[in-house]
DNA sequence: GAGTATATTACCCAATCGTCGCATTTAATT
DNA sequence: AATTAAATGCGACGATTGGGTAATATACTC
């Protein structure tokens, strides 16, 4: 399941102090190894770009382009390499707009190190996860609907939503705004089939046009 | 950190062969203590409200009352208990709705029982854990406005939609799918002019289409 | 082997869309 | 007073879209 493979860490994180003692602390561990280290979000950009590492640790106090920020720009140009924001416990309220930024784990810096390093592993592997102080606060943001809504939405989910594999294709390229033509191009099929496809996704999905199909499937989250 | 005690845990899961891996995998463990089981969720709620266990595994495949149903009902008289939805893979569409109802964390059934024993002295601890299948899905389904505050209270506004307040009537109209004719319609001005706003629009927003307007907006909340 | 589902291709047609140029009115700014 | 930006309107153009119907091929199920 934990893939064999070193782990390779970049840390940015302001505090000298807290820096090393991150570093000690992961490389204890001899499946993780901490490729560099920066002091503020600007060389840090530069450390992961080059080091192309498969976690971050994320320090959201750091003075001049801050944490937030940072994981925005990062999130440009790098979709891939797993965040974990890095925060002390005055900084809580910022927990939704941190993830809402793009990273993927949230720790408080209390955190016991052993900890750290399975969060680590945990979230190199793509899993989501949210430090005990905050969690509530996170599942708590989610929309409460009555329990009928719920239960709708869940049958409905189910029933009425099923997409072929071929039409959820199509489906990610229709929401990245690209015309049948081009859809039938990057599928390497006829124009006609594209159509097709798109046609039958309209009526599944219980709309009139692809904007409302692409605009469904974001606030979904089906894509 | 980690609590001392024992964690009581109840499992609602109506296949018998996965229930008992489950029990005979968790009961490996010194400190979790699998106290009860159930096969449906009726008798699933009972057990839990008299063993009071610190964590409930509950299959979301359930006959009879589904899992939802189950968490919501639960989370009706019992605001304590650590919830881990555990679910396979046909299944992931229900993330949110699951989050939605109450649950603290969520696995699929292939998760590695020593990583789920992981899971569960982290989740008795408050933590949230998203398995890496579903936590993208999770963390894009927030709200992406936070990132325009963000930019317009922190730092320099990128390239920022000036669009005008007529412009921007048009774009929601646009998102909820209306043609320009239905626009034009709402807005009491004729087509033409319609058209002439969600021109300026694409242009504005540097997009080419109005499918590629529609997704912008939304995923960047300018709605 | 028959039947069903999916993917693929094709054609026609009405409607819609995106762009361009041009024109008028109003409001705000200089 | 002159300029600018916004909102409104018109006509025309080619491109795109969505609907309908239908045929073929493949794969999977019963």
């Amino acid at each position: 399941m934990i893939g064999t493979d070193e782990i390779k860490v970049v840390i940015v994180e302001d505090f000298k102090l807290t820096r090393v003692g991150l570093r000690c602390a992961l490389n204890e561990n001899k499946d993780i190894n901490v490729v560099g280290e920066s002091e503020n979000a600007t060389d840090g950009l530069r450390l992961i770009e080059q080091l192309k590492p498969q976690v971050v640790l994320m320090d959201l106090g750091l003075p001049g382009m801050n944490g937030i920020e940072a994981i925005l720009k990062l999130r440009e140009t790098n979709k891939d390499v797993k965040i974990i924001a890095l925060t002390s416990h005055d900084r809580e309220e910022e927990v939704i707009t941190v993830l809402s930024a793009g990273a993927n784990a949230y720790c408080l810096k209390d955190i016991d190190p052993i900890k750290l390093s399975d969060v680590i592993r945990d979230v190199a592997n793509g899993v989501c996860w949210l430090d005990a102080e905050i969690a509530g606060k996170v599942l708590r943001s989610f929309p409460k609907q009555d329990k009928m809504v719920l239960l709708n939405n869940q049958s409905q989910n189910h029933n009425q939503v099923p997409l072929t594999e071929r039409e959820f294709e199509v489906l990610k390229h229709l929401v990245s705004g690209k015309s049948n033509t081009e859809i039938a191009k990057e599928l390497i099929v006829s124009v006609h089939t594209a159509k097709a496809h798109v046609c039958s996704i309209l009526q599944k999905m219980c709309v009139n046009d692809r904007v409302q199909a692409a605009v469904k499937a974001v606030k979904e989250g089906i894509v």
